[in-house]
DNA sequence: TAGATTGTTAATCGATTAACAATC
DNA sequence: TAGATTGTTAATCGATTAACAATC
């Protein structure tokens, strides 16, 4: 089915219908419409139809869709029927936060070291995960199956070692870096830029008390 | 000249403007094209020039945009050119590491306090930044200035706690739990979800090697 | 002045919403 | 069968790109 580019605005609600669909299973409620779906997540039931129409017809008319279904269905779109291992390059308080999240691990997403070039890391263990020398990262990553580099490193380091990281096979990144980085290869870069959120969010607090002016 | 509704995709832009801006800035740059800038930022320039103009006219025919000028005034845009006391919720590993990055305070964001249930917890200092019971939460509120609250808690707790914030006058939520916090009122709510972001990167891997169907 | 580049209007493209026939 | 709700086409809306006159 899945035949015309899927459209970023359309990736980007995906995830957010997978959560919705979990929290309904969660409460075992068993089948749904786009409306009342709709309703739930402040989108219009037109916009859901389509979206899921992208990859197929998930529903049944007169009936809705079954959620756990359309939870597993949107689950496997997501590539999350399957496993990823990730390393953290990086063992400063982002890289230790997402080390200590667990839950990471209920959708697949095995941490399976952590990188820093602090002698005073090297060594420690956090939740059974090593934290190893940087020197060790390309025979770590030519000895193991690694899907994903976290970078959760100062900006100043993080394009270089992003190349590295590419050169020595790895496909994903999860960039936590301020800074962007991209490839025009086929690695997969996604950006988590918290001070762009930070700054979205002074800005409409500052839009509502900006004077309307002229 | 703001008059007519900015659109958010124009918004989220904007931080990453400023931030090239910065790059630009440090590196000494004065002044910048549209054309110049597009190919850095890998956008067309006709875009930036389009974005810009939705506040005003910050270039010069013939010479293009100043870099501080025009980095000033996306600031000022971005409401950075103020402060903001921010509070944490939740003194997990994810709190922990907002309150130990100190490169907000950098673009205006106080860390003032951070609240959490967990008697082990309380007392502890980050940075200087004291854990406190969130018992103290409303009175805190009610004898402090706060814009912004940051929530790194569990998603059970997280409705419950945005909803009192709101009750006590907190205007800005930055809500790091897996759920959607939204309020019809004049509350501003910027959600990071970090799952939905590593599961947009699943996707793309995924993608990548999904055989095309039929 | 000639050249460069903006600000802005018009054209295009894409995404969202509305509508409804198909069908469970 | 009648009612409900999907899948899908058509209409609308909004965002991006192209083009170019204005102007530094």
């Amino acid at each position: 089915m899945q035949n015309k580019k899927i459209s970023k605005a359309v990736i980007n609600r995906l995830p957010r219908y997978y959560r919705y669909l979990g929290d309904l299973l969660e409460k075992d409620v068993v089948r749904i419409s786009s409306k009342e779906l709709s309703e739930k997540m402040n989108v219009t039931a037109s916009q859901i139809r389509q979206d899921l129409n992208n990859f197929g017809g998930f529903g049944q008319q007169g009936y809705g869709y079954n959620v756990e279904y359309l939870h597993t269905e949107i689950g496997k779109i997501l590539g999350l029927d399957r496993k990823y291992n990730i390393i953290i390059i990086g063992a400063g308080n982002l890289g230790q936060a997402l080390a200590n999240y667990s839950d990471f691990e209920r959708r697949g997403f095995y941490i399976k070291a952590i990188f820093d070039v602090n002698p005073r890391l090297i060594g420690l263990s956090i939740r059974g995960i090593e934290i190893r020398s940087i020197d060790e990262l390309e025979d770590f990553i030519k000895h193991n199956q690694v899907d994903i580099a976290a970078l959760t490193l100062p900006k100043s380091k993080a394009a270089q070692l992003a190349s590295d990281l590419t050169k020595w096979g790895i496909k994903g990144l999860w960039n936590f870096a301020p800074t962007d980085i991209h490839f025009p290869q086929d690695v997969i870069v996604e950006n988590v830029h918290l001070a762009d959120s930070l700054m979205k969010l002074s800005y409409k607090l500052s839009e509502k008390d900006r004077p309307a002016d002229n």
